[in-house]
DNA sequence: GTATATTCCTACTATTCAGATAGGAATATA
DNA sequence: TATATTCCTATCTGAATAGTAGGAATATAC
C-alpha cells in the first residue's frame, strides 16, 4: 500500500548521482551504468526531471545533464511530483467540484489531511538528506 | 500519486454504514444498494474486513454483518491495512535483509520516515471522525 | 423438511498501468 | 563528415485492480 513507483526510486538515485557531481554534468549513459538503471527508461525520467526544472540538459557531443540548484533546495516532494504528479489519495482531493459524492462526502477532510501529512513530510526533506545518508 | 484503491474507499463507506447502525446488522445487499457498491465486489471486501476482525458475520436467513467495537476504536489504519496490506513506500521497508541495495541504500531512512508519517496519520484517525463528518 | 435468504468460496474477464524496449530524428562537437 | 549525445514516438509485456458469474454452505421460517 502506498508504494512508490520504480520510476521515482530511479529518479532519486539519478538526482543523488548528479548532486554528488556538484554542478558538473553526466550523460544519461553514465548515470544508467553507475546506478543500474535501463538507459532508455532513464532517458524518459530525465526528460520529466527537466520539464520540472530540476535538471538542465545539453545535447550533442559532450552533452549531458546537470542538476539545477543546491541539493538542500531540491525537495523530495519536487522529485516525486515530477515523476508521478501531485499526491492525491483520491482523485478529487483538490477540486471539490469533481467529487462524485459532492458535498455529502464524509471522508473528504480525512483525505485532504492525509495529503497534507504526506506533502509535509516530503517537503521537509531534501536531496541533501538522501545524499548524506542518515540525516532522516 | 499515492492514490487509494476503490476497494479501500468502498470499505470505508461500508464501515461507516455499519457504524451508523450501532451494533445492528445489515446484509451485504443492504450496504451495496445504500452505498452504490457492486454487490459481488462488496462481498469480497466484507470478507477481508471479517478476516481482520473489524466486522463479524452471521449467515443464513436473517444473517448479515455487524461492526465490532466502537467507531472511535476502529482506526483508519486498520481499515486500510485490511484492504491493501501495510503501508510500504518501498517493498523492503520493514526488513533490511530484503533490501536490494542493502547497507548502501541511502534513501532507506527516508522511506521508513515516510511510512511512519503515513501510519501515524492513519492511526490518529478513527471511523468516528469519518461518520461525524468534519472532525478532521 | 422444504423453500428461502443469506454468507462464503472459486474462478473468470476486462481494463488499466507500470516498466521496459526499439528505432530513429534532432543537435552539437571535433 | 563522423560521432556522441539528447529527444521524440511507438510498441510490447506482465501484473494489478475492478468487476462478474455461478454456485456451495448454512441458517431461518413456515
Ligand atoms: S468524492 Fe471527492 S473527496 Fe470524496
Ligand atoms: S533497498 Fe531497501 S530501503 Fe532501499
Amino acid at each position: 500500500m502506498f508504494s512508490v513507483s520504480a520510476r521515482t526510486q530511479y529518479a532519486i538515485r539519478a538526482m543523488a548521482h548528479l548532486a554528488r557531481l556538484e554542478g558538473k554534468s553526466a550523460t544519461a549513459a553514465d548515470i544508467a551504468s553507475a546506478q543500474g538503471i535501463p538507459l532508455k527508461y532513464l532517458e524518459g525520467i530525465l526528460s520529466r526531471l527537466k520539464l520540472s526544472g530540476l535538471v538542465e540538459s545539453e545535447r550533442g557531443k559532450n552533452g549531458g545533464y546537470r542538476m539545477q540548484g543546491r541539493a538542500q533546495d531540491v525537495s523530495m516532494l519536487a522529485i516525486v511530483e515530477a515523476m508521478d504528479g501531485s499526491v492525491k489519495p483520491v482523485s478529487c482531493v483538490d477540486s471539490a467540484a469533481s467529487c462524485a459524492q459532492g458535498r455529502a462526502c464524509l471522508p473528504r477532510k480525512f483525505w485532504i489531511g492525509l495529503k497534507s501529512a504526506i506533502d509535509a513530510y516530503l517537503n521537509e526533506h531534501s536531496l541533501k538528506d538522501i545524499v548524506e545518508g542518515d540525516q532522516v
